[in-house]
RNA sequence: GGUCCUGUGGUGCAGUUUGGAGUGCACACCGCCCUGUCAAGGCGGAGGCCGCGGGUUCAAAUCCCGUCAGGACCGCCA
């Protein structure tokens, strides 16, 4: 037998007991007689301790950090004065009376203990293998297998079915840029891998399975960032004769387990917001609303002011708390970011005492002005306050990334604070040639209030129509965006028709989806969200390369294994493939 | 495609602003001492292409140009 227990769960209740332990060897405390050892397993630390009088061999004295060893010995209570409470097992030892060295080991390239949090990122993940044994990366793995499980028992018990969708699929110039393969069997052909089930979950409420779920691996081949790889996992749902609330019902409950099994605590409720007013309140779909720093209107406070930089559509602000002090040069800074952004420019104003601002446009404005923005934004002495005038989409978008850049709390303080965003706009923008452009995917079912609109709306007045789509967002991430599908051909067509596709083109498209909407399609609605994203906002990461085992870097590299890589010359031609030599 | 930041013994940093001998700190590593430590302690030692290439200069880790790698952000992500 290789182990009797496992080194976490030894308590004093099992003093007295000869144990057999293996594992790590995470410190070694060597007094040149009693050598004690921290010996580190899947469960966590225990301490060995080596009597001379026990063991005599010296060889003893050079085992390593990180060589696997195998003990023998008794638990015994720990001396008083001794007792380690930073530890669960700190009450107790093992009194070693064999010790055996399983495997030697290379000193490890960088630091496993938790000092280790700050090594650079490629030398771990060019070593995950021992990267992996760090706490942090344990605990954030056992996590995420939590969550899978949980995502998994609640989806079960609400009678959904897990249908698992293919991975080689035809590609569709639609959304991302799509991850491809080629055929062997048709060379110059090639397979798309997904970028979502979308499709295939649609053609399984066709097929009468009512309610399906996945967790699926999703590729788009798009840039990476902090919360975006190639390959992402996706909680992805849909369900038959159902709307809206019914699916943010499904996944509230879904969510709101896998929270539980980690913090302890199920997320009661989830409110809900417009997606207008979360633009206008925070100046952006995926607000953060752990903090205030409210975008606030000062259209009236400057209504007939001389300075005609505020003669816009919009005149918006913030007010930071306590950052009237901010340096002139970290103000420049904010400008530029503001200019970077697209705004025109960016009024800054520090709050003095007697409600007085001092900022380079304060002697364009009134005292009457000046004291009409400084209540509308409700600033006291000591803050700084943040003016972005011009277009108000525009507006809102500058002044809800400086809102972020200044105010956001890390990912992890304060807890969950979930949020539905609904009513998302049916189209984002129009296209160079006036067509409006698909917000969320042409299949989105416009808003019941906003059908007339679809007729009679021509230019910038589309984008004012509403759909039923819906994001959920935690903490200032997506986590997630649905919408009820549309099932009446008819309407399919019109939506087709705005969007500039012709039947030619959608057929060509979207085919054998439109074909299979004939043969008696029920109304249906759906959701999906990033796993890594929950999991990470669970563990407190920012970044989700934190929770994943195996994370590319920013450019897409595996610094383990060295993908991407060249193919042997025959693999290519097996595969009809020419690439140009390399530079 | 763009902007910004980072790159210095195995690891994490300081040094770069204002050019002057690879100068410093902590950890790890090796040797010796040490029988109750908790990241043990003490003494000693070894270890450097200052990411890479070019330029300026009497002299470059330091200034300039290019390049590579990583990260954050913009674009992109229906």
């Amino acid at each position: 037998m290789m182990r009797t227990h496992e080194v976490g769960t030894l308590r004093p209740e099992h003093a007295g007991h000869e144990v057999t332990v293996a594992g790590w060897v995470a410190s070694r405390r060597d007094h040149g007689g009693v050598v004690f050892f921290d010996l580190r397993d899947a469960s966590g630390l225990l301490q060995v301790v080596v009597d001379p009088e026990q063991i005599t061999d010296d060889d003893v004295h050079h085992i390593g950090r990180e060589w696997v060893i195998q003990i023998v010995g008794e638990v015994r209570p720990r001396r008083e004065g001794t007792v380690n409470a930073d530890l669960p097992t700190g009450g107790v030892e093992v009194g070693a009376r064999s010790l055996t060295v399983l495997n030697r080991a290379e000193p490890p390239p960088f630091p496993l203990s938790d000092r280790g949090d700050d090594v650079d990122e490629v030398l771990r993940l060019k070593h995950r293998y021992l990267d992996l044994r760090r706490n942090s990366m344990q605990r954030n793995l056992r996590i995420r297998s939590r969550v899978n499980a949980a995502l998994r028992t609640s989806m079960n018990e609400q009678d959904f079915v897990e249908v698992e969708t293919p991975m080689l699929i035809a590609s569709t110039p639609e959304g991302a840029r799509d991850f491809v393969v080629p055929s062997r069997f048709s060379p110059g052909e090639f397979y798309a891998l997904p970028q979502s089930p979308q499709l295939f979950k649609q053609l399984l409420m066709v097929g009468g399975l009512d309610r399906y779920f996945q967790i699926a691996r999703c590729l788009r081949d798009e840039d990476l960032r902090g919360n975006r790889q190639f390959e992402f996992m996706q909680y992805d749902m849909e369900m038959s004769f159902a709307g809206q609330a019914d699916v943010m019902a499904v996944v509230t409950t879904a969510v709101s387990a896998a929270v539980e099994v980690i913090t302890g605590e199920p997320l009661a409720f989830i409110p809900t917001m417009t997606w207008a007013e979360a633009m206008e309140r925070f100046g952006s779909d995926k607000p953060d609303v752990r903090f205030g720093m409210e975008l606030t209107d000062l259209g009236d406070a400057v209504a007939g002011t001389e300075f005609k930089a505020f003669h816009a559509d919009a005149v918006k602000g913030i007010c930071v708390p306590g950052r009237g002090d901010a340096s002139r040069s970290v103000l420049d800074g904010l400008v530029d970011r503001a200019k970077a952004l697209g705004a025109a420019g960016l009024v800054w104003m520090r709050v003095m005492a007697e409600g007085s601002l001092e900022s380079p446009v304060a002697k364009f404005l009134t005292a009457e002005e000046q004291a009409a923005i400084v209540g509308a934004l409700g600033a006291a002495p000591g803050d700084l306050v943040l003016i972005v005038a011009g277009a108000r989409r525009r507006t809102n978008d500058v002044l809800g990334a400086l809102r972020l850049d200044l105010g956001r709390p890390p990912v992890a303080e304060g807890g969950l604070v979930p949020l539905w965003i609904v009513d998302f706009p049916l189209f984002e923008a129009l296209g160079d040639d006036g067509q409006p452009i698909p917000a969320h995917h042409p299949f989105t079912q416009p808003h019941p209030e906003d059908l007339a609109l679809l007729d009679t709306a021509s230019g910038e007045e589309f984008l004012d129509i509403r759909s039923q789509a819906y994001d959920l967002v935690i903490n200032g991430w997506e986590l997630g965006s649905g919408s009820v599908r549309i099932h009446d051909p008819g309407m399919q067509q019109r939506i087709f028709s705005l969007l500039g596709i012709d039947e030619t083109e959608a057929q060509a498209r979207f085919g054998f989806l439109l074909d299979a909407f004939r043969y008696g399609a029920p109304p249906h609605a759906g959701f999906a969200f990033g796993v890594d994203r929950l999991v990470a906002l669970l563990a407190g990461e920012e970044s989700i390369r934190e929770v994943i085992a195996f994370p590319k870097t920013q450019s897409g590299a595996d610094p383990l294994t060295g993908a991407p890589n060249r193919l042997d010359a025959s693999q290519l031609r097996e595969l009809g493939i020419t690439v140009p030599p390399r530079k």
